[in-house]
DNA sequence: ATGCTTTCAAAGTCAAAGAAAGTCAATTGT
DNA sequence: ACAATTGACTTTCTTTGACTTTGAAAGCAT
């Protein structure tokens, strides 16, 4: 098992409990998970970063801390912002993933939905001699695609 | 005997057994055979490729691992029939569309996964600097991918 | 008490080392 | 010829540690 993925999912139970906020310190924690300290910036990097649908803030010295805040945007606000503003001509494949990984987490797509999502935009369905840079385009223009789709849900189209 | 046929014939024990998944070492599978790691690639390229019923998902760096899922004909025969026999490498709009338009009809597919797929297709997600022929083939493999995750449903992704 | 200075306790950064899987071309086997 | 096998090289993800920056509290002078 990765530590990594253990204390992620330490700070999620903490998160997901009471709170959309926790509070931690980076020494104890990474004490505790017998790690060294910037383990937990390397975790909050890659697991808990703003397109993953959090937001952290901390503060050095002397009973310094780290606060992670989960933001719950959500409905179609979220998606008029992922089309308009977080999506521009060219995406990667990671990123897509990671959108459609928040939209499933947060309900705004079903499994089934995401998994679609997810199939369209894979490595696999891109298997054509293309430049990275044309897939990149290509995934763009497909996810905002999807996108409005899935914002047009229920609304018989 | 072949060694590639020795670890398709272990891989699909451990399928057949239990779950529709299995997740695996690359290197561990390879010392046990006793072969090139790049062995396990082969066999799972040449034995476990999607047009097979099979999706292979991983992971590189510590902890790596290689997750191989058995897409289940579950009623839907039909799109596995859609899979391997009548969609071939090419694949034109009009098509597509009446291809999504029976999945909507026969409720292999809910509304909104239909609009999904339609959208991922469509000529606005396209609209990219491709020839007629190279859109059609990336079309073609779209809609492959599409259909088995949707084959995929419900079997807990 | 008020303002400097030192000191120490955090958290941050970054690059290097390590771990695992992917790719591909050359070779071997049937 | 074609399928299988191998190994050198690449890419991606994780872990660690040395060094930096920031903040707070204590010490000291006025």
């Amino acid at each position: 098992m990765r530590i990594s993925d253990s204390i992620e999912q330490f700070i999620k139970e903490m998160l997901g409990e009471d709170s959309p906020e926790v509070e931690l310190k980076r020494n104890e924690l990474a004490e505790y998970f017998g790690c060294a300290p910037s383990q937990i910036n390397y975790v909050l990097a890659t697991r808990f970063s703003p397109s993953q649908g959090y937001l952290t803030e901390s503060r050095r010295g002397g009973g310094g801390y780290i606060r992670i805040v989960r933001v719950v945007e959500t409905g179609p606000q979220k998606l008029a912002y992922l089309v308009r503003d977080r999506i521009g001509d060219s995406l990667s494949e990671e990123e897509a993933q990671r959108i459609i990984a928040h939209l499933r987490e947060s309900g705004m797509a079903t499994p089934s939905e995401a998994d679609l999502m997810s199939a369209a935009l894979s490595g696999r369905s891109l298997a054509v001699p293309l430049s990275p840079e044309m897939k990149a385009a290509l995934r763009a223009r497909m996810m905002k695609t999807m996108l409005l789709a899935l914002a047009n849900k229920g609304n018989g189209g």
